[in-house]
Order: C-alpha cells, then structure tokens, then sequence
DNA sequence: GGGTCCCCGTTTTTT
DNA sequence: ACGGGGACCC
C-alpha cells in the first residue's frame, strides 16, 4: 500500500483514529484493547500485524493470531496481506484448535501420541463415551452421555486433567464415578490415536507446562501474540496464553466484555475483566468511536448495557446522525409478528423508493431456532427471498459424516468410530451382535476394531452372512487402498463409494419417493468428492474436515433477507435489524435465569446489545402477547429488557392490540389459552363485505395486491408476485 | 436384524 | 406436537 515504508508516519496509521493508533503503536508488552462494536476492531488487529511486519519489528513468522473461528482468521489473514501485498503464509494465523493441533503434531510422542493422530468430532465424542459408560455400568437413564460429554468438556475447558478432578465436585456425579469415566475416556482416545477438541488446547498446554524445552522454543518463535474476541476464551486458552506470553511479554488481546455471550461453551468473561491483574503493567485501551450505528441505535444499546453490573464500562460515540428511532412493535402472536416484519421489509421497497434497500441488508435476529419457522413460512408466502443461516453445516450432515468415515477407515484403518459407522451402511447384514462380537475380540486381544475384523473373518468366527459381508467390504478396502497408488485420490473415493453401495443406497430411496432430501444427499456427496479433487492429498483433506469444514454452499449469496439467531449474528452489521420475540422467558431465556441466575440475565442483555449493535440505521423490535411453546399457547409478558431501553430513543408503534376494537382477524381470537384456534385467518373476514377498490389486501398463497375490480363476492386482485388472479372474498384478508 | 412402541427432551454452538 | 433413540419382541 503506501510507498515508503521508510516514512516516519506510514499512510496506515493517518488513516486510524488516535486510539486506533495507539493501539497499533503499542507494540511492546501486555495490552487489552476493549473495542466496543463496531468501532474497527478488526482494521486495529489487521493494522497492528502490518505495522509490525513493515517496520521490520519481526518476520511474519515471528507473529502469532489467534481467532476463535476459520471464518475471522481466514478474513484477518487476506486483510492482511492485502495492506501489505506480500506473502504472509509464514505467519501463524489460525483459531486456537489449528494452531495446537499444528504445535501438537510436532511433538505428539512427548505426549505418547503418534504424529498422525485423529481429531473426534462432537457426534464421535458422544458415541465414544456412551460406550465407555455402558462397559462401566453406567446408569444411562439418569447420566445421559449427552450431559457426561458436556461435564468433561467443561473440565477439558478448565484444564483440568482426569487426576485433577476434585472429588469434592465430582463427588455426586455419575455415582461419584466422573474421574473414573473421564480417565477411561481419555485413554480410550489415546489407545486409538485420538483427540477430541478440548483436547488440543490443553495437551498443547500441558506441553509447555510439563516440557520446558518446547515452551522455551515456542518463546524463541513467537514475539508478538495477537487475540482476536478475548473475551470468548476459557480457562485452558488463557492458560495457554499465558505461557507463552512469558517469553516476549508482547500480547495483545482485543475483546469487549459487553459482547460475551458465550459463557454457556467455557468462555470466561473473567479473563477479560481480570486482564489488568494477570499481565503486570498492562496498558487498557479503549476504541468507543462507532463508525457503523446512527445515535439513536447507539444510545439504545447504551441504555441498555448499562444495566449490567459486572463490566468494564465504555460508551459508544457516534459521528453521524440521531437517524430513526428505534421502533418497538406489539403484536397478536408469533405469526402477526412474522407477518409485520414481511410487511416492513416489503413497504421499505415499495413507499421509499429514493434509496434501494438490497434484501441482503435486512435482518432478523431471533433468540431461539424454533423462532425462525413463522418467517420463512411468511416469506415463503410472500416469495422474499431468505436465508436461514447457520443451519446444519455441511459436514454434520449424515451423508457427509458417512461418506468421510469410509475415507477415514481407508487412511486411519485403526480409527474404530469410523468403521463401526459404516460396517452396516449400506445394510450389509452386520447387526448388532456381530458388532459386539467383534468389540469383544477386539477388547480382549488388544487390538483395533478393523484388525479385530480381519481376524474374525479369517477364523471364521461370525455367521456366515455376516462373515462373507464383511470378508468383502474388508478386501474392498484393500483394494481401494492399493489403488491410491495409482489412481487420483478423488476418483478412489467416487468408485469406493459406488462400489460399497453406498451411492446406489441414496439411489433406492430417490425411487421410493421419499425422495425429497435423498437427491440432495447425494447432490452433497458429489460436491464433497469435488471438493475432495481440491486437496493435494487424503490426509489434507481429513485434517481439513476435523478442523475447518464449513457449509461450503452458504457462498450462494444472493440477494436475500437473513434470519439467525443472535448468536450467529455477532461480528456482522446491516442496515435494517428486527429482533422479534422480546418477551419474558423467550429473552430473556427461562432457561438462562434458572441455571445462571443474574449472571445468566447479565449474558442474555449482552445478547439483546450485540443485537442492537449489528443494525445501522434501522431497528425494529417486536414482542407478542401469544406465543406458541411445544405447540402450547402461552400468553407472554414484554421483556423487561425493553424497559431498559431509554425512552428518549424509542418510538412505539401504535400497536391494534389496543383495548378497543380488535381488528377483523383478532375478533376470534378473543379465547385465549389453549384452545386450538384457526390456522389462518381466512374465514374470519366477513364474505362480501368491506372490501374496496384499490384497497391492498393478502393471501396465503399469493401475498399481497391491490384490488382491481369487484363483483359479488368475487375480487379480482393484482398479486405483487403472482400477478392478477380473481378469488372470493373469503380467501382474501385484509391488510 | 428389523419392525414397533414408548419415552424424553425440545437456548444459544465453535472447533 | 413431534422426532430421535432405546427397549422389546419376533
């Protein structure tokens, strides 16, 4: 970018605001840069590693980034080397789980690990550990492996090893039996050459701790350190900052405690609040210049943050206008909601024509999955186009975790998960109890499930059906492995799974017409052996899938609405937000009070202040008097978060919940409770009568019109996307 | 080994 | 209400 790197101020710097620049220029010890949304957090981070690199303060190598998603190290990492147009693959940029894998392949035979070990996904985990539980006679009914999984995580996230569980807090779990589980489990890994992703943070940190040798050699790389979202890190991710802050002392966190919202998986928000006290002489600095929201956005979130007691305390500035106030909307139920967000969206493209409002620029922020099926029912009808993001990703998806457990048993034959998920897929008559037997040997000689199996089919040990099955998907695998020799690794990987009858079995269930998802099933598999065409080799590709894996076709960006959950929301911005569902139990969530208590309610108004803070210009909230719970009518009270929210920022919508005259489609909706009500509100408009012309009105298939011509009961109605259609008033509501 | 019935759980989710 | 998973039976 700039010319002359010898230039005392280089252009990067001018473009910053003077905390922005202090915090670039604060190359040398301990610092914490609170960077409230939308201030430049990301320009400040990617700024500061190219001010290093291009005043000659370290090599690229020398750097460590640490992010906690691909996503965010994959955006710092082109950030940067587009400020700097020079190659910065040396640099060790990637999430916390990467970066430990890559130190741990090293030097896994320190830890008794061989270089090549597997990293077990969380459906692995779960299954791996139900096994343990039943071979100790768990009681599974009353100590799920779901619940177990999650308490040895959090152990994991602690770094706290199976020795180190104190009895008193294990004491009650699991019959007092959580170190003995937790023991097991992790030798059980380590038997099959195996981590889980708690694991690579803290074996990487029980490296450094127990081998001063690789730490030193860790301090002698790495000059500066760089955390992307500190306040997301857990116990066992500061731990291992820490050490290796103690050789160059040079860390830079950059975090802000108001959007912590992830306490729920580890993230201890104490590591950014207590950052003065763990690094001596810190310097804090703090970017409050919002360069994204109007004021009246700001303040609201302002206002409301404000409520929370245990935070650092920084005030957003705007630069630009006061902008709209943040509207507030009450409605009849989930559906009334769903429909006046559709509306919104609609009537900013249809009355405001001066500016485009791009569908993209919308977005709808909800609190809970279930919430976002009223709307894509209501954009469905409407035909807005949307996207639901963050839905299942590509590699939890069956067809994908299959098809990459047959390429894990062709690699890593001793991975047992793996082939025990695809010994009988397709249906190859090897049931539960050859799968047992086959457990058994393998226990009892010491060996891993796959040889357990070659074993067994030799001494002809199983039923006969089972045996000649599994004798030939074993010398298919052979087969296929020995091809690798010669045959692009791609195409091994197509005929392995023809010729497995794997393929022909999504092939069967297209025929039998449950069709719908089949096709897409193997649409999903084809773009994963192409995928797999993009990778220098197999082994590339299953760390790859361990560690990075996303739903590659969310890239189909078009122009579409967004819905998430808020969760998914944080880091993203857009011009007009609505964040439906502000009631009392649904957000704040019940469940976060009853198991958090106030620091439960502290998290989830961070949550409703990430929220607020991802709009730009405009900010719809909305909450309803009906909502719908485990197909139960429930009637809701407001959040009391929107009592928080200072009224000088707000406008109410007028709302037609108003004591008196309910409009045609609240009349039957007069019994509240739990009576089954109607679907839709087609029969309630009165047939005949109160329509006009020109008057907009909408339908369940078509959406909204105008009405062109009347006759009787007939309407012939302009459909904004269906074009003209004559129906009978009784199909038609009003709007 | 496969079909049927019953019971449980149903906030947020990355790696 | 509803789906997934386990228990149970053939």
């Amino acid at each position: 970018m700039q010319h002359n790197l010898a230039n005392n101020i280089p252009e990067y710097l001018a473009r910053l605001n003077p905390e922005q620049a202090e915090a670039v220029e604060t190359t040398d010890g301990p610092i914490l840069v609170l960077a409230g949304a939308g201030t430049g957090k990301t320009r400040v981070l990617t700024t500061r590693i190219a001010h290093i690199i291009s005043q000659n303060l370290a090599y690229p190598n020398q750097i460590l980034s640490v992010t906690f998603t691909n996503k965010a190290s994959r955006e710092m990492k082109e950030r940067v080397a587009g400020m700097l147009q020079r190659d910065v693959s040396g640099m060790w940029l990637g999430t916390f789980h990467s970066i430990c894998a890559k130190i741990l392949r090293r030097h896994a035979e320190l830890l008794g690990f061989e270089q090549n070990f597997t990293i077990l996904d969380a459906d692995d985990q779960i299954r791996l550990l139900k096994k343990i539980m039943q071979d100790l006679k768990i009681d599974e009914k009353k100590w799920s492996p779901k619940v177990m999984m999650s308490i040895i995580q959090g152990l994991k996230d602690k770094g706290k090893k199976p020795e180190k569980v104190d009895s008193s807090y294990a004491g009650h779990i699991a019959e007092g039996r959580l170190a003995e589980i937790y023991a097991t489990y992790q030798k059980r890994l380590k038997g099959m050459n195996s981590m889980d992703f708690g694991d690579l943070i803290m074996h990487c940190t029980n490296l450094f701790e127990e081998h001063s040798d690789v730490l030193a050699l860790y301090h002698s790389y790495f000059k500066y350190i760089l955390v992307d979202e500190y306040q997301d890190t857990n116990v066992v991710q500061y731990l291992w900052l820490r050490l290796l802050a103690q050789g160059s002392g040079n860390i830079c966190c950059v975090g802000d405690d108001d959007q912590s919202i992830y306490s729920w998986r580890g993230a201890e928000i104490d590591n950014i609040l207590r950052f003065e006290k763990d690094f001596a002489n810190a310097t804090i600095i703090k970017l409050e210049q919002n360069y994204r929201s109007t004021q009246n956005i700001l303040s609201a979130a302002s206002g409301l943050i404000a409520k929370n007691q245990g935070r650092l305390g920084k005030t957003l500035h705007s630069q630009g206008d006061k902008g709209n106030p943040v509207k507030v909307k009450f409605l009849w139920d989930g559906d009334e909601e769903a429909k006046f967000v559709a509306q919104e969206i609609e009537s900013f493209n249809q009355i405001i024509t001066a500016e485009k409002h791009k569908l993209s620029e919308f977005a709808v922020l909800v609190r809970a999955g279930f919430q976002t099926r009223a709307f894509e029912e209501r954009f469905l009808t409407l035909n807005i186009p949307y996207k639901v993001v963050g839905g299942l990703r590509f590699y939890e998806r069956a067809e994908i975790r299959d098809a990459c457990a047959y390429i894990r048993v062709l690699m890593q034959p001793s991975n047992d998960l793996a082939l025990e998920r695809i010994i009988n897929v397709p249906k190859r008559g090897i049931g539960k109890s050859s799968i047992e037997a086959l457990y058994r040997n393998a226990r009892e000689q010491g060996i891993p499930f796959y040889d357990s199996a070659v074993q067994m089919v030799q001494n002809k040990a199983l039923a006969t059906k089972a045996r000649n099955e599994l004798g030939e998907l074993l010398g298919n695998f052979d087969r296929w492995r020995r091809m690798l020799n010669d045959v692009e690794h791609a195409e091994v990987v197509s005929l392995m799974l023809n010729q497995s009858g794997y393929i022909q079995m999504w092939k069967d269930e297209v025929q039998k017409e449950k069709s719908i998802e089949a096709q897409g099933r193997l649409e999903n598999i084809d773009e994963l052996v192409r995928a797999i065409g993009e990778f220098e080799s197999l082994e590339d590709f299953l760390e790859h899938i361990s560690l990075v894996m996303e739903n590659e076709e969310a890239n189909l960006s078009g122009e579409m609405v967004n819905i998430m959950t808020l969760h998914a929301a944080k880091g993203l911005e857009f011009d007009t937000v609505f964040l439906p569902g502000w009631e009392e139990g649904l957000f704040p969530h019940q469940r976060a009070l009853d198991e958090s208590g106030d620091g439960g309610l502290e998290e989830e108004r961070r949550l409703a202040y990430v929220g607020i803070t991802r709009a730009r210009k405009n900010l719809f909230i909305s909450h309803a008097a009906n909502r719908r719970v485990y197909n139960q009518w429930q009637t809701s009270i407001p959040s009391r978060f929107l009592k928080d929210l200072p009224e000088d920022n707000v406008e109410n919508m007028p709302s037609n919940l108003s004591i008196h005259s309910p409009s045609a489609q609240n009349a039957s909706y007069s019994s509240y409770g739990t009576e089954s009500r109607e679907k839709s509100p087609l029969s309630q408009v009165p047939a005949g009568n109160g329509f006009s012309i020109g008057e907009r009105v909408f339908h369940q298939k078509f959406g909204y019109g105008f009405i062109n011509k009347m006759s009787g009961d007939n309407l012939e109605i302009n459909f904004q996307h269906s074009g003209k259609k004559t129906l009978k008033t009784a199909y038609v509501e009003k709007v």
